[in-house]
DNA sequence: CTGAAAGCGCTTACAG
DNA sequence: CTGAAAGCGCTTACAG
């Protein structure tokens, strides 16, 4: 004879509503708070009661609600994303890398894009955390340098991951970029193909990845025992019409430089702009390296050498980092940028 | 004599806790329900009812808990934004569109990109709908074209709004971003100049938008007299590599098209390419026009004259088409392209 | 127009 | 290793 289907089937009891914690109990027969602990992973669980419970939701496909855990937790399963305004394909970047972290995990990205030049930002960013009692924030440079932002959030309570080139935090909290080394790659590479008349386009001085790829580059020549005159630095703002202005600059005088080093490649292609104006070859009569790898970087003629960070890593190693929660020691999250040849340099003429 | 600081001012009995629905009633002197009747909006409140207890809230900085106004909406205050993987500048646009729409309102934007070629990937859909429950989603191109999406999302009773080339679905559900009319314009314009033997490269078939353009430009020029024959029309992939191989196709033959329309930019510049290395001159010997007007289209030389979009509207719209709940006729929501003139092209040799 | 009771689906604090 | 009670901060359903 058939059993019930109801008792055959426990998806059946549930008549289409999504299963609750009391069904999950009910139907394991056990109190909600063993399966409270199943959930949350607790060892305070014989191992058969919690295989037969982890059949049973895997059976009726039960998700415990985040937002009931939420509220009991008094803290939501959002993770934010903060960021300024750098490039497209960066912050898509990024938040791919950070989804891939949280998949399967829960966890939500939101993203929140602010001014950090807005002097109240920092209580904007305050408001959303608080609001949402986020798990943790990815703070994405410029605004993971501010310091004020950091501690703001260990203020609030409120876990945080910065990214940026050099260490600027508890190790357990920054994934480092290195782009110094990315730059001195560079200065490597141009000293190898015998430039000694380089110049460099950089970023904004308030950008601590500026600072940190000029020293990289002006710190490699030096060790090569080449000297970069102030007047081969020019400062611009990371944008294409900065890289433009700056170019300009430096390619005016009769004596120009045979390379240069541009902080992105945004400015490059600024390079790449004056230079095809004024009728300058790339790279026969002018060497050009950018900084990004920007999907840009190979739709330039000619291709346009550049150093590649790996943004995506960068992006799942800090979403990585908000999710353990074990206190265990990590060693620091580290990313390498590297140099990209394509075709836009070759020995000076 | 001073009074106590508790009764002076509100804030101080909190204690620095973050105040409650509670807090308000019991300082408000009203019951919970009422306050909750003001965070909702309903009409049934004492208009003086209604300003001590909003006064109090801004005084002391209350904002309800969304996790808790969900548990018991049984649905979120998130919105979800589903895309698939069109360019970097395209989706990040539509996020800050989205976000303006959302900002002050309480309402949080969560990214879910996904893999439309992944059969399982309305039911991974699904599975963020439910255990998040929802608010809504924005339907990006070119998942925003696959009606088994649309119909899961009636099914499971979550709100959408539609981004799309054409009215694929009730208006009230719409963005139509008319690229038929863009293609169009791009048309005219190359016949005013006086191009008669003109190409196209077109985006792939799968895609809704890649169709409209087609449709648009073919249209457009049979109207002025002007037939595209067969030969002349070239499907690619929205790459730049696709758009390399296809201008490769057009540019081979002794009878050159004097312009060649592209379907998107990343294909505009990889005619830009092949033009560069053939030593065709553009806009000399051959026009060329893009679409998207991403930052791309500046950076190329000459600079490529595209079809814009107002992509941040576009994603501003869709997101406040989610949030509006009254129910009440809104005019369908539409953005319409534009050409953006550069210097890529000029009347044939 | 206003409120007391019950409940949303979980966890914490306590007891055994 | 397991569970009954109370509570997280809101809303719904009902009553007045």
């Amino acid at each position: 004879m058939p059993r019930n289907r109801t008792e055959d089937d426990p998806k059946a009891s549930l008549r289409g509503r999504a299963a609750t914690i009391n069904d999950i109990a009910r139907l394991a027969g056990v109190s909600k708070k063993t399966v409270s602990r199943i959930i949350n992973r607790s060892p305070l669980v014989r191992a058969d009661t919690r295989e037969k419970v982890e059949t049973l939701m895997r059976e009726v496909g039960y998700v415990p609600d985040p937002m009931a855990r939420g509220l009991a937790f008094r803290r939501s399963f959002l993770i934010g994303m903060i960021y300024d305004n750098p490039t497209a394909q960066y912050i898509v970047d990024i938040q791919y890398g950070a989804l891939d972290a949280l998949r399967d995990s829960g966890f939500e990205l939101v993203v929140h894009p602010c001014d950090s030049r807005n002097p109240n930002y920092v209580d904007g960013v305050r408001r959303f955390v608080q609001q949402q009692k986020l798990h943790g924030v990815m703070l994405v440079p410029r605004v993971s340098e501010d310091q004020a932002m950091a501690d703001m959030l260990a203020e609030v309570g409120c876990r945080y991951a910065r990214i940026a080139s050099v260490l600027l935090d508890n190790p357990e909290r920054m994934v480092v970029t290195h782009d110094r080394d990315g730059a001195a790659e560079v200065a490597d590479y141009l000293q190898s193909l015998g430039h000694r008349d380089v110049a460099m386009i950089t970023g904004p001085a308030t950008y601590r990845s500026a600072i940190e790829r000029t020293l990289g580059f002006v710190g490699a020549l030096e060790r090569r025992g080449i000297e970069l005159p102030k007047s081969r630095l020019v400062e611009a703002g990371y944008t294409f019409e900065s890289g433009v202005a700056a170019a300009e600059k430096l390619l005016a005088g009769k004596k120009r430089p045979t390379a240069i080093f541009c902080g992105n490649d945004e400015m490059a292609a600024g390079v790449y702009r004056v230079a095809l104006r004024t009728g300058i070859q790339i790279p026969k009569q002018l060497s050009v390296v950018g900084y990004d790898d920007s999907p840009l970087a190979s739709r330039l003629w000619p291709p346009l050498t550049s150093v590649r960070r790996d943004t995506r890593d960068t992006g799942r190693m800090a979403a990585a980092m908000l999710l353990q929660t074990d206190g265990a020691p990590r060693p620091l999250s580290s990313v390498r940028p590297h140099l990209v040849i394509r075709d836009s340099c070759q020995p000076p003429a």
